[in-house]
DNA sequence: CGATCCATTGAAGCCACTCAAGCCCGGTGG
DNA sequence: CCACCGGGCTTGAGTGGCTTCAATGGATCG
């Protein structure tokens, strides 16, 4: 990673970012902080599909949120197969299994155009002396991190891949709808299928059939890289 | 939970406690902040096997940290399966997957007799407040919980239970060891097998079997409610 | 000392993996 | 422009690991 190459003053509103809501919740906007003369956020981009922006082992000096585009983290386990730790949309906070250590535990790679924002520790620690209220923003959001872990832990679990295909679509209709802000039923795939399969420990073989027989049996329509979801995720029927 | 029936003032000290390591940093301990007149921790106990300490659902006002014994927190899913979330031994922060929706996502219940220290919500805004530093000790913790939760991710998708297995005694006894400071190969087991199942997804009877083939194979003892570890985790042959 | 839960072992079935082949599509170069 | 290539996707056949169902033994406890 070579940011210095990259770094690009923020520029435009960061209406969707994570950070923005942080500190319009303690009162303040991204104006009011530009005015301060304070560095706050940098908007980095942009990555193109396939470009990694940080390497498991690199050194994790600040947080990011993805501002555009869609990022995937994963890590390629002792035996050699690799693993998806998480898919991370508009406004998704990533990286934070690099706090503790101060280095990322995964690589992290754009999956499609994608800009984030960066949010320095440095940075952070002078924000944080003089809104301290930050602090707890930000607990609070990693706290909502470790439950959405564990709730992704609970679908693993099923060991129908049926169900855990079904409730990985459902939870990315969610996430789409959130930010839409539309009842749309159909999802634009950003990830390869062979990405969904490394994501649920499946292999490529067993999500295309899977999907095959959801939609023969009338719960979604898969198209190349779109899938309409026709019922909800609670009326599947196990025995299909 | 009736926490007011088994308050009791802090007095041990918190020689493992996680909280106590976040005064300690911070150029603090225990008895400095006693003397203040403060309210720190609270020690609550003993709580009893198959005792809950919390339910999902209920409010989250405190974090937690086992101070002795051991706890498991589980769902239950909505098609009725069980499924274990962690196993926390003495020091470990537990609870966290409440902080973002001050309620808990999961059951908290001891599976031995069991203490555990409370920080509330309350103080410790109060001691964060005179103490700044103390938010990026928590910060870090939560960050450590994430790494963490994503390392166990990982092993979830070993296909192999053989592998899940042994990752987990693996995990185990290096936590284990942490805590004695010993260079011991046993493991006191104090969950059941049913519960190890219920936390790799995968059943009882699976459990047993694959115990007794990796005893077969020499890579442990199993005992009635001890395991000891012969061989490295890496050097399993997945062939057996 | 019966009740209950945990643990183990056996037999049968099924789901997903492995191996293998072919298709579709975008990109590249002659 | 077309041939070639590579990666992703799909489909088929066979195997293996885990589950399910069932039954028994052991441990703990009121």
């Amino acid at each position: 990673m070579t940011p210095k190459l990259r770094l690009v003053k923020h520029r435009h509103r960061c209406t969707h970012c994570l950070f923005r809501r942080f500190f319009v919740n303690v009162g303040l906007n991204c104006d009011e902080i530009d005015q301060t003369g304070q560095t706050t956020t940098t908007n980095i981009g942009p990555y193109h599909p396939g470009e990694y922006l940080y390497r498991a082992g690199d050194p994790c000096n600040a947080l990011y949120v993805v501002h555009a585009g869609t990022v995937k983290t994963e890590t390629v386990t002792y035996d050699g197969d690799l693993h998806i730790s998480g898919f991370y949309l508009a406004g998704d906070l990533f990286g934070a299994d690099g706090i503790h250590q101060r280095r990322f535990a995964t690589d992290a790679m754009a999956i499609e155009k994608t800009w984030v924002c960066e949010l320095t520790f440095d940075n952070w620690a002078t924000l944080a002396n003089d809104y301290p209220d930050l602090q707890s923003q930000l607990i609070s959001e990693l706290g909502r991190v470790i439950a959405n872990k564990e709730h992704e832990a609970l679908s693993t679990h099923h060991h129908l891949l049926t169900q855990r295909l079904m409730g990985f679509l459902a939870d990315l209709l969610y996430r789409v709808r959130e930010r839409q802000g539309l009842q749309t039923n159909e999802i634009e795939l950003t990830m390869t299928k062979t990405d969904i399969a490394r994501y649920l420990g499946a292999t490529p073989e067993s999500i295309s059939r899977t999907l095959a027989k959801l939609e023969k049996a009338g719960y979604i329509v898969n198209t190349k890289r779109r899938i309409r979801i026709l019922k909800d995720y609670s009326s599947l029927d196990v025995a299909i």
